[in-house]
DNA sequence: CTCGGCATCCTAT
DNA sequence: CTAACGATAGGATGCCGAG
């Protein structure tokens, strides 16, 4: 194939930018100017820092760490909350925009896009020129900046987007990796995480350039064979995955939930793991597919994680038989210890329509599961998420169980 | 030896 | 003073037992 021109477009620090963005719309402060985060509930003890603004970022403070460990090193850091519906509606605006660039775009997160502008040299002669003016008209029109990487493929123009921020363009062409990626710090390099990162430099291994120079076997050796060869070419500028315009089908579908105060009980955990059932099964229905596998995750207060996974004799979409296996998979796996977060998760997915009858139920039972399903959703997509809800998620007085209840309020973005 | 099943680890936003 | 802390998703890996 011949040479490639892919533009990767960034929204700088996205959920603070956007929350930012809106309130300068109506005459309030600029939240970029000062230090300020997004972080869960400020009130919660269990809150991470998603996105925070360059002054915030001086004192040290980093996406992913706990809001209480941000606040110590920043007591007047300003803290806002999320809004998802902002977000989706920022994320559609300035995709509109790159759309209309690009003949192939690709969606790859909330605040990132690929730009497949190869062949355009035409109506574009200057890709920097073209790249500045769609930074500049997402700033202009919608009030936020964004970083836009240029290489030759998708790798090299990530990279490229990451150099200096905010509100700048970069180019990253083969030529010029030596000079711009070679000095580098391995962990900057994508899809080489923390881990990986500290077993090379327990080795001597510093820059990504060390490590293009290293002999690909010995990399395997160290880091896997799958790991080992990607990075050896991620290291080298090669990459040659294609910007796709389709977002790939999911290949399952999960929910967890970490709770403010400890699961002790199964009247506790119970109706949590039935309510992430019905929500993971109801997105797998909106997408017409069926799972074979259920699994179970819990993580103790000690920070314990277990997982326990079965394989389904069947296909299934139907929440109660998926719920059913859940219940036991939990029994199995759990054996008493507080627990601070429970999770469900569904995959080995198909759409087929197959379905072996069971010796042990009746046949009715499963058409009637499979009616109950079909009734909930169609009142949930009418009169919202929380307008049903299964009768054993409610506890026997007739009221909701405090934690079930927090939990299911919890959840999100189901229809947004 | 290979494959499926499973638990865990790693990585990303 | 020292681990702490989210939700969701995809992929890899190592182990084990069956055939």
């Amino acid at each position: 194939m011949a040479t490639r021109l892919i533009f990767h477009v960034d929204v700088n620090s996205a959920f603070l930018s956007w929350e930012a963005a809106r309130r300068v719309k109506e005459g309030l402060p600029d939240l970029r100017l000062i230090p300020s985060a997004v972080g869960g509930d400020p009130q919660s003890r269990t809150g991470i820092i998603t996105a925070k603004s360059i002054p915030a970022k001086k004192y040290g403070v980093t996406t992913g760490e706990p809001v209480s460990m941000a606040l110590r090193k920043c007591p007047d850091l300003v803290l806002v909350k999320s809004d998802f519906d902002l977000y989706t509606k920022c994320s559609h605006a300035f995709k509109d925009i790159c759309q209309s660039y690009a003949p192939v775009m690709e969606s790859f997160s909330i605040d990132e896009v690929f730009l497949d502008m190869t062949g355009t040299g035409l109506i574009y002669p200057d890709p920097v020129a073209t790249a500045h003016e769609i930074k500049d008209r997402i700033r202009d029109e919608l009030g936020f900046t964004v970083n836009i990487g240029i290489g030759p493929n998708k790798l090299l123009a990530k990279m490229a987007s990451d150099f200096t921020k905010p509100d700048r363009v970069h180019t990253l062409f083969s030529d010029e990796i030596e000079k711009k990626m070679w000095p580098l710090p391995v962990g900057d390099l994508l899809f080489l995480g923390k881990s990986s990162a500290e077993k090379l430099n327990r080795m001597g291994i510093r820059t990504i350039g060390e490590l293009a120079r290293m002999p690909e076997k010995e990399l395997q050796r160290i880091l896997g064979e799958k790991a080992g060869h990607a990075l050896h070419l991620s290291a080298n500028g090669i990459d040659d995955s294609p910007v796709r315009d389709k977002p790939e089908e999911a290949k399952g579908y999960s929910a967890e939930t970490t709770f403010e105060e400890d699961i002790v009980t199964y009247e506790q955990a119970e109706p949590i793991l039935l309510n992430q059932t019905d929500v993971v099964a109801r997105r797998m229905r909106r997408d017409g597919k069926k799972c074979t596998c259920a699994s179970v995750m819990i993580r103790t207060t000690a920070f314990h994680t277990h997982t326990h996974q079965r394989k389904l004799y069947n296909p299934t979409d139907v929440t109660d038989e998926i719920y059913a296996v859940i219940r036991e998979l939990l029994h199995e796996t759990w054996h008493g210890e507080s627990l601070r977060l429970l999770g469900v998760q569904i995959t080995d997915l198909t759409e087929e329509e197959f379905t072996q009858f069971s010796l042990f139920e009746e046949p009715g039972d499963h058409d009637k599961k499979k009616k109950l399903d079909a009734a909930m959703d169609a009142i949930r997509d009418k009169y919202g998420k929380n307008s049903v809800k299964r009768l054993s998620t409610v506890q026997t007085d007739g009221r909701i169980g405090r934690k079930a209840k927090a939990e299911m309020d919890a959840d999100t973005d189901e229809e947004r």
